[in-house]
DNA sequence: GTCCAATCATCCGC
DNA sequence: CGCGGATGATTGGA
């Protein structure tokens, strides 16, 4: 049945003829709600109303490439040859899709969509469509530790090396904070990913490819790494409100709702003579259009009166999780509130929003399916808590067209280049936009480094397949594909290889995921007191791929010349000291060659991107080819689950010369380790 | 050991 | 071809 989603009773039942309950002896919460305690929500509420029809007004002009040149021409001092904007082959000899691919794309933008926008589905019948249970009969046939179970075994040891979290002490099992937090959420995700991906490539072995989220977290909790695994009522340390999850398991792994499928979480506290079942966390995961009357109300129904294998209905008991509800009910606990909303871009997925504490209010008895009796339990939010499920309605609406935002200078920013529009909102100061620059969602090379010629590309007319061991691309990524189809980056190698414009690779392989243009609808936004930043109006799953570095490439020479100047700021630099990733499967190469990357005059929304000490966001090399030359492109991905409206920072590094030629700059991070400058 | 709950990827049919 | 519904192996904890 639809748990939690509801509409109000009928009418009133007289609850003591079905509900068996004692008289309790103190209607005082047995915990304190523990309110004060949790860190305060990091997510940036959203702007209220905003002005009918937001005044658009554009502030970037978006010339065609001659004026484009000139313009870059009168502004510094020429470090890049003028000709290397003119013509298209140029602009588009770094492998951004190339010039056939490019043609619907060029200033349509979201037209192209649909070439870039849809995951493949393998037509090979033997990688995508294992027969169901294939894998469990395989775990019933004779025990061979196969290869690949060593490499998991080995994987998952150095995960657990390299995070920390190889022999937890007890404690620290019982009862965790936001870094121990943190490091069991990304040990689980990354192992998941690992796991799935080897899977995939080589062959079945139980629980992987069918479910990695299963497989992980058990092997993992087998091991230990878990935290808070004693039951509360309340707050769970470390973790927050607007905090978001993929899998149930990931909220079992971090104390957050202990049960891998029942939505009510109960624990048993002993008071005098008798023990009393108490709830500590619901999971609803109704749809968004019927939960209760607002945001902050839940109408939840209580579990059980369907038989599992037959579906056969009866009435629901007081007993388990929904005398857990009742009791919580009289005694005014808090409880919380975990709220179910569909995964769009992954259509039969959920994402689970901690929507914090809730009290509930009232109880009654519905008629179901049949007549047969239902408990709804009325869950009312707790006041004075940061905006976390409710941001998420207000952005539906945003999407929608309906409701109105203060503060909203320019409905696109990129005028239609990119794959999806990308807002500026200023609604903290006077500020009326960045300062000009023309957009270009590419990286242009004057000139390719010099490489090895990279062997010819791949054949894969369906795009590219894991497993399919003789495909060049899947041999130079060590034999796997190094994104799912969702465009979430897999493992953690000191180079990501994607297919190029020699590969005859449709467009939406998956070994292109960074040259398919944006996923997640991005917004340039004002912040309080670091200029502009960068965030998402979608959730952002661990690993996911969020854009690129678009600009012009530089050489070093002329990167030491533009020190010091406002060009600056819109640098990127490969070849600094970047904080070692916690994990990669191949230890640390360098960079294949000194990549700088200029986004002052022409770039995209990664020049917008602010320092952190405490980095959501990570970057990794990626190489292209076009059959003769190589290039190398700068991929910025998600390190652990990003909510909705939270600034996306990497760490900017520190450059291995030269630092006194720049200007350390005061870091405004604000996060618990922030070194307190970035260069 | 048994039962519970409803997950999640995949399959299947409209 | 794109969905929504059906299927079934699956898990930690009571």
């Amino acid at each position: 049945m639809e748990r939690g989603a509801n509409s109000n009773p009928t009418g009133p039942i007289d609850k003591s003829r079905v509900l068996d309950v004692k008289p309790l002896r103190s209607l005082k919460p047995i915990f304190s709600p523990q309110m004060g305690s949790s860190a305060p929500f990091s997510g940036v509420p959203p702007a209220g109303p905003f002005a009918p029809g937001g005044a658009p007004f554009h502030p970037f002009a978006f010339g065609n490439d001659s004026q484009r040149a000139s313009n870059f021409a009168n502004t510094i001092p020429s470090p890049v040859p003028l000709n290397s904007f003119r013509t298209p082959d140029t602009q588009y000899a770094n492998g951004d899709a190339g010039p056939s691919k490019a043609r619907g794309r060029a200033r349509k933008g979201r037209a192209a969509q649909d070439d870039y926008g849809n995951s493949d589905q393998g037509e090979d019948p033997s990688s995508g469509r294992r027969p169901r249970g294939s894998s469990q009969k395989r775990a019933k046939g004779p025990a061979n530790l196969s290869s690949i179970q060593v490499s998991i075994d080995d994987t998952l040891d150095q995960f657990l090396r390299a995070f920390k979290l190889t022999a937890l002490e007890t404690h620290q099992q019982a009862d965790g904070n936001k870094e121990l937090v943190k490091r069991v959420l990304l040990t689980y995700n990354l192992f998941r990913r690992r796991l799935f991906q080897i899977c995939e490539a080589k062959e079945d072995i139980p629980g992987g490819t069918n479910r990695p989220d299963l497989k992980a977290a058990t092997t993992l909790m087998t091991k230990g790494a878990r935290t808070n695994s004693t039951k509360r009522v309340g707050t769970v340390p470390g973790v927050e409100v607007g905090d978001i999850f993929f899998f149930r398991m990931e909220m079992c792994m971090v104390g957050m709702h202990a049960p891998t499928m029942a939505g009510i979480d109960y624990m048993t506290v002993k008071l005098s003579a008798d023990d009393e079942p108490v709830a500590v966390s619901i999971v609803s995961s109704g749809g968004y259009e019927d939960d209760g009357e607002d945001g902050d109300v839940l109408i939840y129904s209580g579990q059980g009166g369907v038989q599992r294998k037959d579906g056969q209905i009866f009435d629901q008991k007081l007993e388990r999780g929904n005398l857990a509800l009742e009791k919580s009910l009289h005694r005014a606990n808090v409880v919380r509130v975990v709220r179910g909303v569909k995964d769009v871009p992954n259509g039969t997925g959920k994402i689970y929003i901690y929507d914090g504490l809730y009290k509930i209010h009232e109880s009654w008895v519905d008629k179901g399916k049949g007549g047969y009796n239902v408990f709804k339990y009325k869950f009312v939010r707790v006041p004075g808590q940061p905006q976390a499920y409710t941001l998420w309605k207000s952005i539906d609406q945003w999407k929608a067209g309906s409701g109105t935002r203060i503060g909203v200078i320019l409905p696109d920013l990129t005028s239609g280049i990119e794959t999806l529009p990308v807002s500026v909102v200023n609604d903290v100061d006077d500020e009326k936009g960045p300062a000009y620059f023309t957009y270009s969602s590419t990286l242009r090379y004057d000139k390719p480094f010099d490489l090895p010629v990279p062997s010819s590309g791949c054949a894969c007319h369906g795009g590219c397949q894991a497993g399919d061991a003789n495909c060049p691309c899947v041999q130079r990524n060590g034999g796997f594909l190094p994104y799912n189809s969702l465009g979430v980056v897999l493992n953690y190698k000191s180079l990501i290889h994607e297919c190029g414009s020699s590969c005859l690779c449709p467009p939406n392989c998956r070994n292109r995921v960074s040259q398919a243009g944006l996923k997640v609808r991005l917004e340039v936004f004002r912040t309080k007191d670091k200029g502009w930043g960068l965030r998402s109006w979608d959730p952002i799953r661990s690993g996911m791929f969020i854009c690129q570095y678009a600009g012009d490439v530089i050489d070093a020479s002329s990167m030491m010349e533009l020190l010091g100047s406002e060009h600056e700021e819109y640098i990127f630099d490969a070849t600094r000291a970047y904080p070692p990733l916690d994990y990669t499967s191949d230890g640390f190469a360098e960079v294949p060659f000194p990549l700088v990357i200029s986004a002052k005059n022409s770039g995209n929304v990664a020049r917008f991107m602010n320092h952190s000490c405490s980095p959501n966001v990570f970057w990794q090399p990626v190489l292209r080819d076009n059959g003769e030359k190589t290039y190398l492109h700068v991929g910025f991905y998600s390190i652990g689950h990003i909510p909705p409206m939270q600034e996306l920072t990497f760490d900017y590094g520190i450059p291995k010369s030269d630092k006194a030629t720049l200007r350390r700059k005061r870091c405004l991070c604000a996060s618990l380790n922030c070194k307190g400058y970035f260069y």
